[in-house]
DNA sequence: ACCCAGGCGACGA
DNA sequence: TCGTCGCATGGG
């Protein structure tokens, strides 16, 4: 697993870098620490308690430790030019993560760049969300945030898409949408219902289905997605990728943000 | 100074 | 169901 690729590759915007190969980050209600050694990962919570059991299984789900990646990306790497991607950084997870977290993100991502992205994201967290520890904030609830108005956001700097935040939180608070129902329906009809909120398209729809849902074979298309695609891969997805587009896209995506910089 | 970003909704054809 | 345009903001 190659962590700092994982953690900062455009699916999250939530994790701090401490020191090399050490980082620190916080997600739905908890926080941790996490670095890897030796084939190893090791998560401590930051104030030094113990792990609960709910926290041991929540991390294990976010890092998508159930999947086997090498033999995955012996799949992938079947196809010569997916190969190319998945060797140009090698290493990366999709991950899981929460719903709301994931929903806000992406929202604010939308036709913006990464470094600002994370930017907003942090003083969302700092001026809505809880604090759990040194500079580490939860997002705002739904319910919160829904209670908010548009004025209110104006120290976020999200531009156009403060008032998409406030009706997702609306959407959300009410169980207009939620996930227990998303759950139950399939890509398309999970992506639908995700567009009844006012501000989420197809690709934010997408990004919440990949990276929250899990729904590995989502393939959001982005502006990177869109000429990698036209250019590497013009015939659409290969084979190699069956079942596991989403994730193979996490790779296409780094790969033409290294290489297709014009 | 200028371009553009992990897009979307509104609008017109 | 298409293509086009404006949108807020600020990093590079």
């Amino acid at each position: 697993m190659n962590l700092s690729a994982t953690l900062f590759c455009g699916q999250s915007f939530v994790w701090d870098i401490l020191e090399e190969n050490y980082f620190i980050g916080t997600a739905a209600n908890f926080c941790t620490t996490i670095y890897e050694k030796d084939d190893f990962l090791f998560l401590e919570k930051p104030h030094g308690s113990y792990f609960t059991q709910e926290e041991i299984d929540f991390w294990w789900h976010y890092f998508a430790l159930d999947i086997d990646y090498p033999k995955l990306l012996e799949k992938f790497k079947k196809n010569k030019k997916l190969c190319a991607c998945v060797e140009s950084s090698p290493g990366i997870r999709v991950l899981r993560q929460p719903f709301f977290d994931t929903l806000l993100s992406f929202i604010i991502s939308q036709n913006n760049h990464i470094t600002r992205i994370t930017g907003i994201v942090k003083r969302l967290k700092s001026t809505f969300g809880t604090l759990l520890y040194e500079n580490q904030y939860t997002f705002p609830s739904p319910e919160k945030l829904a209670a908010l108005e548009v004025e209110d956001l104006a120290g976020l700097r999200a531009g156009f898409r403060a008032k998409y935040l406030l009706d997702a939180a609306k959407k959300v608070a009410s169980g207009e949408v939620s996930i227990s129902s998303l759950e139950k329906l399939n890509d398309d009809d999970a992506r639908k219902e995700l567009t009844k909120i006012f501000g989420v398209g197809t690709k934010v729809a997408d990004c919440v289905l990949l990276y929250s849902l899990g729904r590995n074979r989502i393939v959001p298309m982005d502006v990177w997605m869109k000429r990698a695609m036209g250019q590497v891969f013009p015939k659409g997805m290969p084979a190699a990728a069956k079942g596991y587009e989403g994730i193979a896209q996490q790779y296409i995506f780094c790969w033409a943000r290294e290489n297709l910089k014009d």
